[in-house]
DNA sequence: GGCCAGGTTCGCT
DNA sequence: AGCGAACATGGC
């Protein structure tokens, strides 16, 4: 599977804590696509190239157990790999997977409630999967301003194949979620090409720049409060409550996240208690207090639920 | 064929 | 402050 010959391997395995249900958050991350952006999904195996600076690194990620007794194996391979890197796949990968945040609690308080109970046993094991860094989650948040989910993943997988880095191994492709160099290296022109706005072009531009200037420091944010860090995010050009509210979902690991001005969100909550109404941005806010502090874990599964058919269990 | 789909900024009134 | 335009495609 992995060409051993001119590359270094090294295999982990690591133990979730159950309940961790490694196909439906694989799927959830996916849309239960082959190929999603980066991701790909081929018989039981998770792949995805990480990068760290120059380095790349393909990591592939298989259940061993089960829901109730979760083992993930996690096979690493590039053409140089050191502990460093051995160190910030496992971490990463962790994360990417959800396996880093107990879904237990939230179970307890979602479970009381009669709407809610259903969709809890459905999707039992569904953890958040994340981002692996933030500038991946920022980037396909502002890819999916406006428009339909479709045409942000047409726009995504465009982004990906044209600008990430790739790397064949074994005879099959992979291609690495772009780099701030690689957006910056592309240009506005490049981006135009793909069919992004100009505004979207402008807004991957400037913040790739910034990351590299070091004038924006994303990782460093991991400290602040959420209410610091939805103002510092907000305070970039193409960054607003709706994106904000997203990347404490996807990126930051925060448990209360809620993008309340998501319109399918609006109208998945429309189904679950409002006779298939709609909710406004207010309503839906009003209605989320019941669910904190783990709105986090309520939007992943009201979506998960409402992907499938509507919301009918 | 028209309208709406997983927002946000900016430049007009 | 309030409004409309901007990226493309598919489903109803």
């Amino acid at each position: 599977m992995i060409d051993k010959q001119h590359t270094m391997t090294h295999t982990h395995i690591v133990y979730p804590e159950p309940p961790f249900d490694f196909f439906k958050t694989v799927g959830f991350s996916m849309y239960h696509k082959r190929r999603y952006g980066g991701e790909f999904f081929k018989e039981g195996i998770y792949s995805r190239l990480l990068t760290l600076k120059d380095n790349i690194v393909l990591v592939q990620a298989r259940s061993l157990g089960t829901v109730n007794k979760p083992a993930v194996r996690i096979d690493l391979a590039a053409p140089k790999l050191s502990e460093e890197m051995k160190i910030f796949c496992q971490c990463t990968m962790s994360r990417v997977l959800g396996g880093d945040r107990s879904v237990i609690p939230f179970y307890e308080l979602a479970l009381q409630d009669k709407s809610l109970a259903p969709i809890i046993r459905s999707f039992y094991g569904l953890r958040i999967p994340q981002a692996p860094n933030v500038f991946e989650a920022l980037v396909t948040s502002i890819l999916g301003q406006q428009i339909s989910n479709q045409i942000a993943k047409l726009l995504r997988t465009r982004l990906v194949d044209t600008l990430g880095p790739s790397v064949e191994i074994a005879g099959e492709n992979y291609v690495a979620f772009p780099r701030p160099q690689d957006v910056v290296d592309a240009g506005f022109e490049t981006l135009r090409k793909l069919s992004l706005s100009t505004r979207k072009s402008e807004y991957l531009i400037d913040l790739s720049n910034r990351l590299l200037s070091d004038d924006l420091q994303l990782e460093k944010m991991q400290n602040l409060s959420n209410t610091d860090l939805i103002q510092a995010l907000t305070s970039f050009r193409g960054i607003g409550p709706w994106t904000a509210q997203w990347m404490l979902v996807r990126a930051f690991g925060r448990c209360d996240g809620f993008p309340f001005g998501d319109l399918a969100l609006q109208r998945f909550m429309g189904q679950l208690i409002n006779q298939g109404i709609r909710l406004g941005p207010k309503e839906a806010l009003a209605v989320s207090e019941r669910w904190i502090p783990y709105r986090s874990y309520f939007t992943t599964y009201i979506f998960a639920a409402g992907r499938v058919d509507g919301l009918k269990q």
